[in-house]
DNA sequence: TAATAATAGTTCAATCTTAAAACATTCAAC
DNA sequence: GTTGAATGTTTTAAGATTGAACTATTATTA
């Protein structure tokens, strides 16, 4: 991609920066998602558990907003945690338009299975770079996110 | 999701790393890729004819190595942009397990016409580093897409 | 209060994505 | 030369993803 256009230096290099931080992302992620795959869980369906586990129930309104995600892509991720009987649905009792998403005790336990190996792999991929380097990186990518 | 885990500061500070270029990354893309799909072609599908377009005629192997996507995909992208007439399929007449995927004229002239909007949305994204800041995260990028 | 707007969730159509199984073709080895 | 391994593509099944249309509920407002 990037590599190949002809133009400004200046063009040529936000080229290769896009493409670089696309591919380590990329590449990062799917060497996490592989050792998650293994647990039966899709990364989505993994997000999901995370945020209920560390932030408590929430409405699918919340857990796309923090994940980034759209509402119907929510609704089916949460359809197929359901059927695995990781996740309840209920309605909110003020607000009866709201789903409120709790973990089961099975989603719980399935949680604090996974999470140590979690952090093991990401700690393992991630000692690439050192603490400061770590560091500049994430000023660096808080940067671009918050770009408009 | 990472913010909330409670570790080592060293296990911290990978979830944060990791969350972080994660995020980024998606932030960036999906900011490129709004502006993108409003010309009617999706990512992967830019990302194919862009590697066609400076890279000339590649079997579907090739494409995929270049995009690190899996060959069962490739023949689903290819598919559509056939159905759009933007690329041709033709048996490699030496090997004839291979296909060889060329842009028609009309992919050639969508490419000319999306590829400088591609790139200046990337540079305005990607403005809001410096010219060493973007060095500098290429690098750390680059240390992460390696490791492994 | 009745009409209207806003919000939350679901459904649908299109596409992407992977892994695994199935096919076809080529290559290698006997 | 035939068998068997390797390679490239396709198909299939399951799930992810979005945007748009739709339903239900709540909030606003005239």
């Amino acid at each position: 991609m990037g590599t190949h256009y002809k133009g400004s230096k200046k063009e040529v290099r936000a080229l290769n920066t896009y493409i670089k931080i696309i591919r380590a992302a990329n590449s990062l992620s799917s060497r996490i998602n592989i050792r998650l795959s293994k647990t039966g869980l899709t990364e989505s369906q993994y997000n999901v558990l995370d945020a209920l586990y560390h932030l408590g129930p929430l409405t699918q309104k919340d857990i796309g907003r923090k994940l980034f995600k759209s509402g119907g892509n929510i609704t089916m991720v949460i359809d197929n945690l359901e059927k695995r009987k990781l996740v309840t649905r209920k309605r909110g009792e003020k607000d009866r338009r709201v789903c409120i998403v709790n973990l089961t005790t099975h989603g719980i336990s399935q949680v604090e299975k996974i999470l140590p190996l979690q952090v093991y792999n990401i700690k393992n991929e991630v000692s690439a770079l050192s603490k400061g380097e770590q560091n500049e990186l994430q000023k660096l990518c808080k940067k671009i996110g918050v770009s408009v």
